[in-house]
DNA sequence: ACAGCCATGTAACTTGTTACATGATTTT
DNA sequence: AAAATCATGTAACAAGTTACATGGCTGT
């Protein structure tokens, strides 16, 4: 919902119409984080079904169209940005999800997949890392960005490197394959046929 | 594609049906990341559409219906699983954009709703401390995804510490709005109406 | 018989995403 | 006038998600 939600969010200061939402979207994380023009245009859409935004239909003032925020937009706005009450289940990580399943995939060496994984993210790492070094002091906005993706492959990183230990010190792992209650129906079945 | 893909990679050792495929899936991660059982259904037919999966259509052998995998759904899976070539935009980060977004919101205390958040993680933090500490030590796979997520929040955490002091040592933050030549038009039609 | 679980399925929806089409305006 | 850019829009799809419906089987 982040587009969404930004849309409504750069709309707080006044009237914008869609490539205006555009540039200042990306301004700053547009490097790193780029956005289809379309899809300003669609997301407009669906907020003004919404009911979160109105437009100014018509191309009364050049050919822009401009869109403003109602009020049920700003109280969706808030809710979005104030503080997490519920926070849900946290994503599901590719990655992790990625090496758990390997697990279980015969003729995959884990242990190569992590190792391959690790370097393009050492890789990914050094790349922000320049791109930091060459960004403007001034351009908050790239800086926290580059920060937060910085913060996230190291993350990462790290845990490739326990789960490497983990694996390597359980070479031979062994799964529960499938919840006793139904494996026993199942293995009933199979010992007992018609 | 987390889902899709994993369903293919469990069925690389053998046939399964809908409700092993959702217990296979849950086993560990299923705490942390709950998967709906109608989903599986559904991601088992649109592979069954893509031609990455076969079932035994008939209620044959019980009143499970059994899918296996193709060799194009071999191919998807270990191109899937093999080295990220390509590895894109990473994926935009909620609360980053969040952040972003406030800045430019009137009426909204950045460094509060940083504050909020902070808390909020560091109470997620806890929990899956707490979850990691009475985990089952031979849980493979539990152990994995709370590690992951243990991390994962750690630099959310460290990210939201420099976003924190970034913005304090500049409390007063200007943004460019609209780049010049749009901005420059703008200026020139607001200058000189009809 | 009835409660409860196993097992499958589906209709509907959301957000994200892109490739493409279409004018209008500006610049050269 | 042609090329470039501004500006809007749309049709189509992917993947995730859920609430609900429907049988069959099992144990009491």
């Amino acid at each position: 919902m982040s587009v969404r939600h930004a849309m409504l969010a750069l709309l707080t200061v006044g009237p914008k119409y869609g490539l205006q939402l555009h540039q200042e979207f990306e301004a700053g994380t547009g490097e790193v984080w780029p956005l289809n023009v379309g899809q300003v245009y669609t997301t407009l859409q669906r907020l003004e079904r919404d009911g979160l935004v109105e437009s100014d239909d018509a191309a009364e003032s050049g050919p822009q169209k401009s869109y403003r925020l109602t009020s049920s937009g700003s109280d969706e706005l808030h809710a979005w940005l104030g503080p997490p009450l519920n926070t849900g289940v946290p994503p599901r990580d590719e990655l992790v999800i990625k090496v758990l399943v390997a697990l279980r995939v015969p003729d995959v060496d884990v242990v190569e997949l992590i190792q391959a994984h690790r370097r393009r993210l050492v890789q990914m790492m050094q790349h922000f890392t320049s791109l930091k070094a060459d960004a403007d002091e001034s351009d908050v906005g790239l800086l926290l960005v580059v920060d937060a993706e910085i913060y996230r492959l190291d993350g990462v990183i790290r845990w490739l490197d326990t789960a490497d230990t983990r694996l390597r010190h359980r070479p031979a792992l062994r799964f529960p394959d499938v919840p006793s209650s139904i494996a026993a129906r199942r293995r009933r079945r199979a010992e007992a046929p018609a």
